[in-house]
DNA sequence: AATTTAAGTCAACAAGGCTGACATATTTTA
DNA sequence: TAAAATATGTCAGCCTTGTTGACTTAAATT
């Protein structure tokens, strides 16, 4: 019976009293607003056929010109399968290539083509239009408390990898969002 | 490999440049935490045969006691087909039961069983304990900030249901996390 | 009495996850 | 150099979960 309004809370009690709802709530917000983010590109993929899997490659190749297989499997985290299947649509429509890698020739590294930068740009525009106007009513120091708090919710194994893969974007002298301040700071984790 | 050893000129100049990356970052941001955020409820669920729509119908079943089918299917934006499916799996397991509406007996009002509501703080526990954890780092404020940046994502025309969904899930006076501060609010207690 | 609403159902289809089993280059190692 | 490991590709099949369209039933509304 745990109704809500009632009497007191389920249980886990917690410390300093977060109160079960605040996070509840932080949890849904969770589900709304990344449903929401997904919803435009969406609508977009849908004129060309093509599904979010297809996005996920589309941006992450965009992002990281010269992506090997085995590193996109590894941020998308899917089996080799699920990503052959939109990998060859994305080949097959023009949008990705492949290249021989240099130093490894067992490697195929991705690019997109001239309408695979074009689809790209057409798919993170309204992401980037969402954040864009959400980022006016902000400050920048809000804004990286948000990224912060993002960055939490990514599972501590995965941290490294995130800030990485964050860094890679952009100069790090330019870098504006600052993640992982003091937590998991591994010296040397070589690969 | 991130080239960082370039001759940029110190950072920190960029006190109003949107800096096309900072989004960049947050969209990846947004994927990352998703990703992570819904990764134990699915092995949880995979033990129970169970997948993440199930997870969604029992989440919003369990925090809105009494449910009728339309207010879930315009909750999870889904077709009626696609939750006739797992809804018929729920109930056949008897984790979740349906109630004829007192006043319109037309309605099936949704609630969870015993086993249902067991499932549920299994299925939420982790996602709590992800969100407890990192609430332990950030202050009232900042979580708050995170909040509204949240429910900034959240499409306009979708804000008001959401804010009503997530008041709902409280009594309004213990209500912690403010969204919607001058936007879609018509009143105006200026908090 | 006729219409609208809420819900349930059947059928078919597609995307995109998954596993397992293999094949093929290429590089590394013993 | 031969053997093993690595990176990738592929076939086949299965599952979940989304979709559309057509139709039924029961209850409420007009």
């Amino acid at each position: 019976m745990t109704s809500r309004a009632k009497t007191t809370p389920p249980a886990q009690q917690a410390s300093t009293t977060p109160v079960v709802h605040d996070l509840e709530d932080a949890i849904e917000l969770m589900f709304f607003a990344y449903r929401d983010f997904v919803a435009d590109p969406d609508r977009i993929l849908a004129d060309h056929n093509f599904g979010r899997a297809h996005h996920r490659v589309v941006h992450f190749v965009g992002g990281n010109p010269g992506l090997s297989i085995a590193e996109l499997l590894d941020i998308l985290q899917v089996t080799k399968q699920s990503l052959a299947r939109v990998l060859r649509d994305l080949i097959a429509s023009g949008h990705v290539r492949q290249e021989i890698g240099a130093n490894d020739r067992r490697k195929r590294l991705l690019y997109l083509t001239a309408s695979g930068h074009c689809l790209h740009e057409n798919l993170i525009a309204p992401q980037m239009a969402r954040f864009s106007q959400m980022r006016e009513t902000i400050s920048e120091e809000e804004f990286q408390i948000w990224a912060r708090v993002m960055a939490g919710i990514v599972s501590p194994e995965n941290r490294e990898t995130v800030n990485r893969q964050l860094c890679r974007t952009q100069n790090s002298e330019n870098r504006k969002i600052r993640l992982f301040r003091d937590e998991t700071a591994p010296t040397d984790p070589n690969t």
